[in-house]
DNA sequence: GGTGAAACTATAACGTT
DNA sequence: AACGTTATAGTTTCACC
């Protein structure tokens, strides 16, 4: 499906997403309209989904993350719609699973400090309807934290 | 800490990590000398920790996303830092975090499919020395899956 | 913070294998 | 079907106001 130069211009564009057209075909030992071609083919394809910046959290006054577990009473279709699209909506929300296990979902929330975690769990989560067993985890420490998938 | 310029400058960024500079400083009202020189202070200032190509799991056969909690059965030093240097090397494990609660981690990993994943378990964490008990949670849907931090 | 200019880059048309 | 060459329009980057 894919070939040596494009898992060469994927993880590339992974490590650095603003690199030169010019300077990704150097590296990768193609022209650099052929090279040109490639991103734009897999951008169009949606193998690239976006470019972006990353940022620092704890420079930017996020400094927790926290990990909940979210179970619900019911698991009608109404409520289970509404719970996912209230929680997803939510901009300290960055990650949100439906999982296997005991839990239905899993979220995944930065915030400030313990006092802002306090008031998003009682203000933004107990208050929605059905909401069963939660727990929550606090990270201590980043070991890994990536987006850089592996190819091939 | 940051003013409006900034915030704009990095939430503008964050949705788009390869807008020209000409665009951005159109966008957020500055001229373009001034907003490249914003950019470039929050890049060494380390806000800005990287730009990336944000890819599609799924289009790149990682289509199945599990999430680990790990226990260890012993705490002292050395056995939890050689835990912690062998999965954080894993090309799978796209997070990995030292977590409060039951559990002593969380582990975040991309896979192809429940072949894999078997493998990866009973190979790259079973096999490691001190491990207890571990809990396999699958990610259903992806309700939201985000790098978007909000600002302010 | 803005202006302007030289150096560099993106993009697409066209020819080649 | 995919690569390379080349030309022009657009962008970056920096010295100076």
């Amino acid at each position: 499906m894919f070939d040596s130069y494009d898992r060469k211009i994927l993880n590339t564009l992974q490590a650095d997403g603003r690199i030169t057209n010019q300077q990704l075909a150097e590296k990768i030992g193609l022209s650099s309209a052929a090279t040109w071609r490639r991103v734009k083919a897999l951008e169009e394809a949606g193998v690239i989904r976006q470019y972006t910046a990353l940022l620092d959290a704890a420079k930017l006054s996020r400094g927790l993350r926290a990990i909940l577990t979210v179970s619900l009473l019911r698991h009608d279709a109404d409520s289970k719609k509404l719970f996912e699209d209230t929680v997803s909506s939510y901009p300290e929300v960055l990650q949100f699973f439906s999982i296997t296990g005991d839990a239905d979902f899993m979220i995944h929330v930065v915030v400030a400090d313990i006092q802002s975690y306090d008031q998003f769990i009682n203000e933004k989560i107990f208050t929605l309807e059905g909401v069963g067993q939660v727990q929550s985890h606090f990270a201590l420490r980043e070991l890994k934290n990536e987006t850089t998938l592996p190819i091939g």
